[in-house]
DNA sequence: GGCATCCGAGAGCACTGCTCTTCCGACATC
DNA sequence: GATGTCGGAAGAGCAGTGCTCTCGGATGCC
């Protein structure tokens, strides 16, 4: 029942394929080869159905034989684009870092007062966990295989982190923070000064270090409310989010 | 090869099994039945053996059949003692509530001074965290099957909130806390107050949001250096955290 | 001693990730 | 234009998983 369809369904791909890539080929200004960008093409199918998966199932439930299958193509073909079900996952971690990235850096009105802001960014934080609850478990719960994890999707997840330092540099270059003792605590590595804010004589290793405890207590806050930590304590959620960042925000001196 | 070691096994279990029961049998002093001592020693034979694989292939590796095997036994007799795999794994997250729990309530001394006690409760959890990072991420990272929250995990959760209420109820009670208005803000709910300090006229709801919150964000930041999102930024890692935890310690007035 | 009960084994189903071999068809070369 | 190369897909297969069912035997209770 199952090969008929499927011999069918590749029949299909093939061809449609293969117009796409004569069709390139004719237009003649391929940058990559069009083979290439076939291949990018099928790629991106791919990621997209397995985070329509992923959104349904959860990363635990996700298949690379179900993704195939929806795809009309044999499970044996999809090791050609990932290497393993780890790699897939490793895709979407980073689309998904990116994606809540994106929406941390889009509310963020530069103009606003930086308490605003400093909200404006978290609430965006929370509204695209609450929307997207497997992805954001996948990217702050567990690091889910034998984890491993792949360094290379640091500096997506730190846009948020980003976000959050740029209003804080902000602030300190408008002269809205209170003064700081300068001394250095030697708690946080060189490497964050340039996305906590920048220099500045007010951003000294204290708040720096603070900055990094209420980056870590916002996902501290989502994750709590998301994975169900929070029922039956909390009574107003979204009221109580914003209370919580308002604090959070005092705490770094804003 | 795998047929024979199996019944040998089976035949020893069996008449070891067999040798506890008469012995409690002759003791007749069984409370419960001499079956269900026999059973419940079965069991936590179990949960033992599949939390030492927790610690070392973490739950989305813990295998039911690897438990089985190890424990010498056919895989299908296993569901005779859980109904699934994910029951033994809530029966595991239940056991690491309590454990963590009472790994906090243990480090408090009531004698101390409140924000050493606060200091020493938070220091006690990561410890715990660090010390079993599987079991930590089963209770505080991704919900892991479809998810489920088992409802009478709650008791169990809440020993660590339990544990830092207790320090901010007899600060409280001892006159150690700042003022507060006490106008109802209606974020917490009114099942929070025994855990979290128990009544007093210092403990508002604006201070019992901001302990939920604190109490989140002790998590936020256990996890945050436990899955890694720490990495690059923290230099020193004991030192931040103590002072990370002072913060917070003064957010809720302490 | 007989009976009911429980418990474990084994086979089996449907599923998973992953590998290997085979084969087909598009591309580039002669 | 025929030819060979090579990427890509299929299919079979391996080892493993959770879970169900049946069956036989040992056990505890009357």
């Amino acid at each position: 029942m199952s090969v008929l369809p499927r011999s069918v369904a590749c029949q299909e791909r093939r061809s449609r394929l293969c117009a796409v890539l004569s069709t390139w080929h004719r237009d003649g200004v391929p940058p990559t080869t069009a083979r290439e960008r076939a291949r990018a093409e099928l790629t991106a199918e791919i990621t997209d159905l397995a985070r329509a998966q992923l959104a349904t199932v959860g990363a635990a439930g996700l298949s690379l034989r179900a993704v195939a299958r929806e795809l009309g193509m044999a499970s044996s073909a999809m090791y050609r684009y990932f290497p393993s079900r780890d790699d897939l996952l490793t895709r979407l971690i980073l689309d998904g870092y990116d994606a809540l990235g994106a929406a941390a850096e889009q509310a963020d009105d530069p103009t606003a007062a930086p308490r605003e802001r400093w909200l404006a960014v978290c609430r965006a934080v929370r509204a695209w966990a609450r929307a997207h609850p497997h992805e954001y478990a996948l990217l702050y719960g567990s690091p889910v295989p034998g984890y491993s994890a792949p360094p290379d999707t640091v500096p997506a997840a730190t846009r948020v982190g980003a976000a959050l330092g740029r209003v804080l540099g902000d602030a300190a270059r408008a002269g809205l923070l209170p003064p700081a003792d300068g001394t250095p605590t030697g708690l946080v590595t060189a490497a964050v000064a340039p996305v906590l804010g920048g220099d500045h004589p007010v951003l000294d290793d204290r708040v720096r270090a603070r900055a990094l405890l209420t980056w870590s207590s916002l996902f501290g806050a989502v994750s709590f409310e998301l994975f169900g930590h929070f029922t039956g304590a909390v009574a107003d959620a979204d009221a109580f989010f914003d209370d919580a960042m308002r604090d959070l925000a005092g705490l770094v001196g804003l």
